[in-house]
DNA sequence: CTCTCGATGCACT
DNA sequence: GTGCATCGAGAGA
C-alpha cells in the first residue's frame, strides 16, 4: 500500500474545506480482502445546524447521530426508497457537519463493481451517489464506520489537485439553499 | 445530448 | 400521510 490513509486531523476542519480537499482522493472499499477503488471526483458539503439543506438542520434524530458524532466516520442514509449515500463527517467549531461523495472514477476491481451494478456502461458506473454505494456494496451495515482506519471503508490520501482545477457549483438535487456553490467537481479527468 | 416522470421504502410529523 | 442530498427508461432534438 503506497498511498497513506486520511488522518482525523483531516476532517477536523471546516466542512467545506474539507470537500473540496476531498476532491481526488481514492476511496477504498475492501470486502473481504478484494479491494475495490476509485478516485473521487465529486463531492457536496452539508454544513450542519447553518445549513437549511442539512439533514442535521433539524436537529439530532436517530437517521442522522453520525452527523453529531466524531469526525472522519461514515454518515449512510436512505433515501428515495431505493437508494444509499455516503457522506463523510467533516466540521470544526460546528455541532454537526458532512461531505456527500457524489461521485468517483472506478480504478481497481471494476469488473467486480459492474457486476454489482448489473450494467457494464463505464460511464455511468459510478457517476452519482447511489450508483458508488451499489458498485461498492455499501449500506447500512457500515453506518458510522471509521474511516481514517484500515477497514471495510477508507479513504487514502494522493498528490494534491491543484485548484484550478477543481470547479466550484450550487448543489444537485435539494430544495432549500440551492443557490450556495458547495459542489465541487474535478473539471476532466480522463 | 436534453428533459420528464414513475418507482420505491424509510424517517419524520 | 408526506417528502425525499436518486436512478433509469423513454421521448424528443
Amino acid at each position: 500500500m503506497k498511498n497513506k490513509i486520511l488522518p482525523r486531523k483531516f476532517y477536523q476542519r471546516d466542512t467545506v474545506t474539507v470537500a473540496k480537499d476531498l476532491i481526488g482522493k481514492i476511496l477504498v472499499r475492501n470486502i473481504s480482502g478484494k479491494i475495490l477503488s476509485g478516485v473521487i471526483v465529486e463531492t457536496e458539503a452539508y454544513s450542519g445546524l447553518e445549513d437549511p439543506a442539512s439533514h442535521a438542520y433539524i436537529g439530532e434524530t436517530k437517521r442522522n447521530m453520525a452527523l453529531f458524532g466524531p469526525v472522519g466516520h461514515a454518515y449512510i442514509y436512505f433515501t428515495y426508497g431505493n437508494h444509499f449515500c455516503l457522506n463523510v463527517v467533516a466540521k470544526k467549531n460546528v455541532k454537526a457537519g458532512g461531505v456527500l461523495i457524489r461521485a468517483i472514477f472506478p480504478l481497481q476491481e471494476i469488473e467486480e463493481m459492474q457486476k454489482n451494478r448489473y450494467i457494464k456502461n463505464l460511464k455511468t458506473l459510478t457517476n452519482g451517489p447511489g450508483k458508488i454505494t451499489q458498485a461498492l456494496k455499501i449500506d447500512k451495515e457500515l453506518y458510522g464506520t471509521d474511516l481514517t482506519k484500515k477497514g471495510p471503508l477508507y479513504i487514502c490520501d494522493t498528490k494534491k489537485i491543484k485548484e484550478s482545477e477543481i470547479h466550484a457549483t450550487p448543489r444537485i438535487g435539494i430544495k432549500k439553499a440551492k443557490d450556495n456553490p458547495w459542489r465541487f467537481v474535478v473539471k476532466k479527468l480522463k
